[in-house]
DNA sequence: TAGATTGTTAATCGATTAACAATC
DNA sequence: TAGATTGTTAATCGATTAACAATC
């Protein structure tokens, strides 16, 4: 396996997207150049990107679907589950809790956490909210590897600052803040707010171009 | 204004983030090396980025905080709402509808939209939920530039061929769809699902270099 | 064999970083 | 004035795209 590159594995996903939409038509091959149309990038870059995890086309047929979908599977790890802990029980935490498909693709939801003490002891999708007293235990217990946060801003810091000391590396961030961590953990941003503002950007200067 | 790079629109609500959260601070004015740091980028990539949005700072004082924090809101339209309808009530819109931030930010939420007759006239934080057979009018009526989608995979696509007639240029996708729209429609793919994914297999690859 | 499609090397493009003059 | 910090040009790095040989 060669040297994979950020954006590489950011299309992944949508790749993966894209096989699974077609797996109900009987081909068996797809080539580059589908894919590419579909998903709006250069052909070129989809057989570097296949080449680039190890995915073998074959000249004048193209790639193999079931093969392409399997390579997928292994490489973004859908049978290696990482036990993940959602902070923050109100509505967005709620519904990522309730959301099915997590699991099948490897994040297993261990528990919510609040402060609220109406929430403590509420089971959420078979999820139980504790009280934040609770997240060590929970962690050394369970061998959690993601704490999803979806909290108040105010709190996402001083949260982050205590359970980095309970073996968690990498932190799946819904909150508008920008954490301070230490080399060691791994933060994905996902405030929405961001995103919206960036679109919402995006969007105007495309308008204005056409 | 000179020309702004993608990735410099993307840092943008990231800049707005750290400077909100020292507004509290008697400091009247920041370095780029101070935002490079907290932000881990460099000090050029700051002063690069904030020059190319017409922010001006001063040798050897910095840039002052009050005048970055306008200029962030003007640039990202604050005070520019844009109309936005949900489509799909389930936990995940219903969620979206309940956060109380996207009104002070510019996004104007005037409807949801369900094919569950339960759902039907069902009111969420004030924002009513409507058959999808009403999207038409009230696109119309209200202006409605973004579409927001928080449905099953199966749903995605031909409910976006549909708004694409009203009016809509801006499709926010939560679902694990790759759309096919127009080159006129600006398609953001938020699916939480790939999302995972990709941090997953990131703090993997942090892991091992480690 | 001829033609379609892969896989890779080279060229281009865009973003980041280094170097440094301008300036308050 | 000396020193800190900006703002910009040039160099580097990484990603995309073009060109094309390999191959089934």
């Amino acid at each position: 396996m060669k040297n994979i590159s950020l954006q590489t594995i950011k299309r992944i996903p949508t790749y993966y997207n894209v096989i699974c939409n077609i797996l109900s038509n009987k081909q068996k091959f797809l080539s580059s150049n589908f894919l590419s149309d579909l998903m709006g990038i250069d052909d070129t870059t989809v057989r570097k990107d296949l080449s680039s995890i190890g995915c073998n086309g074959r000249p004048k047929q193209g790639y193999n679907i079931i093969e392409l979908k399997k390579h997928f599977e292994i490489f973004l790890g859908f049978n290696q589950p990482k036990n993940a802990i959602i902070i923050g029980a109100g509505n967005l935490g709620c519904a990522l809790a309730k959301y099915e498909k997590f699991k099948k693709y490897g994040l297993n939801l261990i528990a919510l956490f609040d402060k609220d003490p109406h929430k403590i002891d509420l089971v959420i999708n078979g999820i139980k909210v504790y009280n934040l007293s609770k997240i060590q235990e929970i962690c050394k217990d369970n061998n959690v590897e993601i704490a999803i946060l979806t909290l108040p801003e105010d709190e996402a810091q001083s949260i982050t600052n205590t359970i980095i000391k309970y073996n968690i590396n990498t932190i799946w961030n819904f909150s508008p803040v920008n954490l301070s961590v230490p080399t060691s953990i791994f933060v994905w941003n996902q405030d929405l707010v961001s995103n919206f503002l960036t679109l919402s950007k995006l969007a105007e200067i495309k308008k204005h171009k056409i």
